[in-house]
RNA sequence: GGAGGGAUACCCAAGCGGCCAACGGGGGCAGACUGUAAAUCUGCUGUUUUUAACUUCGGAGGUUCGAAUCCUCCUCCCUCCA
């Protein structure tokens, strides 16, 4: 592959190089380059969005270049300054292990074990005296600090600043000086604490990182970043079924931002495939083609082929879905009025919702529309009911159980 | 330490003694249309034993036939002065 090549790849997507001349320099002279990008320790349950960093790591490991995954189990108990949130409390030894197990099952499904270095930055931490902390301290200025944007605002405004947040960017890029890292990658937020990591480096006499940043992923609505707290996440655990569906459910542009930023096609592949939606082609199949690629990288080739044809089934065709779960609710005096039955089963958090539902004709037994909320059924009834396009329960209605 | 402003449903935000389960917007859900896309249109969006009742407007009391609305105390947030 030429250096050309590589460079197209290590930019894809990305928002910024910083310097993209001297990351050419590097590629030139053929030096096989130090990739650094770290990772909260906290309990880690990666959505998608958190793997556009990894995948670019992964761009870097098929280019042959060392890959370190750094756990920042030191600077985490510190908590990257956000204004909101104080020191955190340090994790146990045992804590922080797990979660790099955890860690490492979920990232290996992109990164592949065998040349990735995971390190973590309380081994040469644990070990700094407090005199080398304030020799540390004295390679950088609060005039500079303050330049960071969230130490900006808050400074302007009066609101206080704790002196271990000033230690958090510096620690973080001490990390590139004791890994001496060629490269760190870091979203976009990271920007600062990236640049932090030249500056040290420079003075202590090492060739200065590239700092790449990556964008943040926009979540299922497009406009927010993806996030769990806002429910508009994929995440890398979900079914092979949920995961299709909401790769499904993205606008059209959007889908071409997932592509840039999560998938392994090659840029003339994408190109293919924007110029053929350009020429008439449908969307849709286009966006079969990345919910499959997602689900094949988190699941496997045949979990892929299966969502695929439940998918086409359930809503092309209109189709019950087979692997529905099953429900057997505890029927008191023999019968149970239909809204009941959709709250018990939790197909609706409420019989209000429940009759809601039923009045705006979203329900549906066996495929039936139903329209009376209060149509009772009798122990013994075994029916599929569905509430909406997507919630659907075989719910079996049983006697009550006497322990 | 002093002066003032505010706290309403998932979020923003009206309401300032009865017509308030509480205008409006956002978000969400559902229906129609589709490609489970977007856009658009329509409806819903506290709970329940659902033509009705019950619990909600920062918390606790009080006034009143009746309070989100008035009074007292408390908690939290913001602005200004020292």
């Amino acid at each position: 592959m030429s250096v050309q090549d590589a460079l197209d790849l290590i930019c894809r997507g990305t928002d910024e190089v910083i310097k993209l001349e001297e990351l050419e320099a590097k590629l030139k002279a053929g030096k096989t380059l130090r990739v650094k990008a770290g990772f909260d320790p906290t309990a880690p349950d990666l959505h998608v969005g958190h793997t556009v960093l990894i995948n670019k790591m992964r761009h870097f490991q098929d280019l042959g270049h060392d890959v370190i995954f750094l756990i920042g189990d030191f600077t985490g108990m510190i908590g990257d300054p956000t204004g909101k949130s104080q020191t955190r409390k340090a994790l146990t030894r045992e804590e922080v292990l797990e979660n790099a197990k955890t860690y490492q099952d979920q990232i290996f499904k992109i990164l592949d074990p065998e040349k990735t270095i995971i390190e973590f930055n309380s081994k040469w931490f644990n070990d700094m005296t407090a005199a080398d902390m304030v020799k540390l301290s004295a390679q950088y200025n609060v005039a500079r600090m303050l330049e960071r944007d969230d130490f900006n605002k808050r400074y302007k405004t009066g609101q206080s600043i704790a002196i271990s947040e000033f230690m958090y960017p510096l620690a973080q890029g001490y990390d590139s000086v004791a890994l001496q890292c060629d490269v760190e990658l870091g979203g976009t937020d990271q920007k600062f604490n990236l640049l932090v990591g030249r500056h040290l480096q420079s003075q202590v006499g090492q060739d200065p990182q590239i700092v790449i940043t990556m964008p943040l992923l926009e979540g299922l609505d497009g406009v927010n970043k993806m996030s769990k707290s806002l429910g508009n996440y994929i995440g890398i655990e979900d079914a092979p079924a949920d995961m299709f569906g909401k790769v499904m459910s993205i606008s059209d542009e959007l889908m071409w931002r997932y592509f840039d930023l999560l998938s392994f096609k090659s840029n003339e592949q994408i190109k293919q495939y924007k110029d053929g939606v350009a020429a008439g082609k449908n969307p849709r199949d286009v966006k079969f083609a990345l919910a499959m690629e997602l689900i094949e990288r988190f699941h496997d080739a045949e979990a892929a082929q299966a969502a695929l044809a439940a998918f086409k089934a359930q809503f092309q065709k209109g189709a019950i879905p087979d692997d529905i779960d099953e429900v057997t609710l505890e029927t008191e005096g023999g019968e149970m009025g239909l809204a009941h039955i959709l709250k018990n089963a939790g197909l609706c958090v409420s019989t209000s919702d429940a009759i809601r539902m039923v009045k705006q004709g979203a329900v549906k037994i066996n495929g039936e529309k139903a329209d009376d909320p209060k149509q009772t059924f009798p122990v013994g009834t075994q029916e599929v009911f569905q509430v909406g396009k997507r919630k659907f329960a075989k719910i079996k209605l049983g006697p009550v159980k006497t322990n």
